[in-house]
DNA sequence: TCAAAAGTGTTTCCAATACACCCATGT
DNA sequence: ACATGGGTGTATTGGAAACACTTTTGA
């Protein structure tokens, strides 16, 4: 009897990216538009098929670079299994749902059937895929204020203002510049290049640069309140 | 409980669950004994086969409830994904992992071959088991801070000393009792039943008893840090 | 009356927010 | 000069930890 696990096709497991970048000043999500039934027409994220000789996390970050040229991805983490026995048509689907996260600065090939869109205003989304992105930028949202995430969406090179509006773009209010600036200085996160950002047409003080010290994630606040005694 | 490795031919998709109670004032886990190859008198999670019908967390509880006799379980919830193609021999199983919560008051009736084992304690455990215990356990201290998850390891009335009894046991390490109360109580968290529990024998003011003022699981403090402007 | 355990009042400390003020550049 | 945006110094706030002190019981 041969395996049916093995058999292309068959295997009921998926794995899917809600990939969001700043554009625009705001937070947006990539989505590719099915051409084809079930959900024809309707948007849904980049992924596909896993297969039996790779992990998921491997596994979604070679669909991303195979199929909408997305190998820049900053940041990737998993964020739930989705397996409702009628999330898709058909037999069972278990989708192994990621986040991933791509510097603002990086503009990456995208085929033509894909688009970006705001998180806060998603086209018809295919199967369950809308409550993906919800997840995705819950967990980014969280994630921007207890660890130094902000380097998986910020260039290389910034100005303090300019990751004010990252912030603010991805976090849906408005963060304080000085704030913003003295919260991740104090974690030892930012740290200035020496160079300067030219002034505006209107003139005004030409503002520093800075950039994030490490670029793998970090959990700068491991507990909210009932921290350990302190040990002096 | 059936070992999903030992039955090619069936899709490659497992639940596993961590299950975590404080007993004898240290964290501890639900494991079983391997009584077959591979990895014989090995110990590891209770857990199965998943099958098409059910989604993932149907799936772990109905499979503690059937074969660890585990269905008081306070909280479940989803760890990760792991899913490496060598994580089990054979071919390759993708396995949920989720961690469960036990109150401390309820001593379910487990199997002969399963036994509970301090988290720091492990012994020689199957597979990647002990990196998703290790997951569990992190998890869990994270959320004893940001949420109201005390209630799935408490019973339904509690001294406070016995509250940061629980607390310290599960964090790993002592939290003042004074404090416990009052973080808790500020975020409504806990309301007093009216009923004292009698003192010890050495005598000692009675204790006031308290309960969680719910049941479900409560983000209170969303951001650590970067919170929204005040409105005010 | 004393010991033991519980609970409250008060102080200290620290970090984040808010805001006023100073700095550097183009016009 | 002055407008414009950048940056720093300082005050305020709030919550948590630490600790001293009071309360209530049994022996």
């Amino acid at each position: 009897m041969q395996d049916p696990s093995s058999r292309p096709g068959l295997t009921g497991n998926e794995v899917l990216a809600a990939v969001l970048q700043v554009r625009d000043g705001s937070l947006q999500v990539l989505l590719w538009q099915r051409a084809q039934e079930p959900h024809a027409h309707r948007w849904s994220l980049p992924g596909g098929r896993l297969c039996d000789t790779e992990d998921v996390e491997t596994s979604i970050r070679r669909q991303l670079a195979e199929k909408v040229d997305v190998r820049k991805l900053a940041h990737v983490e998993q964020l739930a299994v989705f397996s409702a026995p009628d999330r898709v048509p058909g037999p069972r689907v278990v989708a192994s749902a990621f986040l991933g996260l791509i510097p603002c600065d990086v503009d990456p090939e995208v085929p033509a059937d894909t688009a970006w869109y705001p998180v806060d205003e998603l086209p018809a989304t295919a199967f369950d895929h809308e409550a993906i992105v919800q997840r995705a930028r819950g967990r980014l949202r969280a994630k921007l204020s207890y660890t130094n995430l902000g380097f998986a969406l910020a260039p290389p090179e910034f100005t303090i203002s300019a990751l004010r509006e990252l912030y603010s773009a991805a976090l849906g209010y408005g963060v304080a510049a000085t704030n913003l600036q003295r919260v991740l200085s104090r974690r030892g996160l930012l740290e200035p290049t020496g160079h300067t950002a030219p002034p505006g047409p209107a003139g005004g003080r030409p503002a520093a640069l800075f950039r994030f010290t490490g670029h793998g994630m970090l959990v700068t606040d491991p507990f909210a309140v009932l921290r350990p005694p302190s040990t002096a």
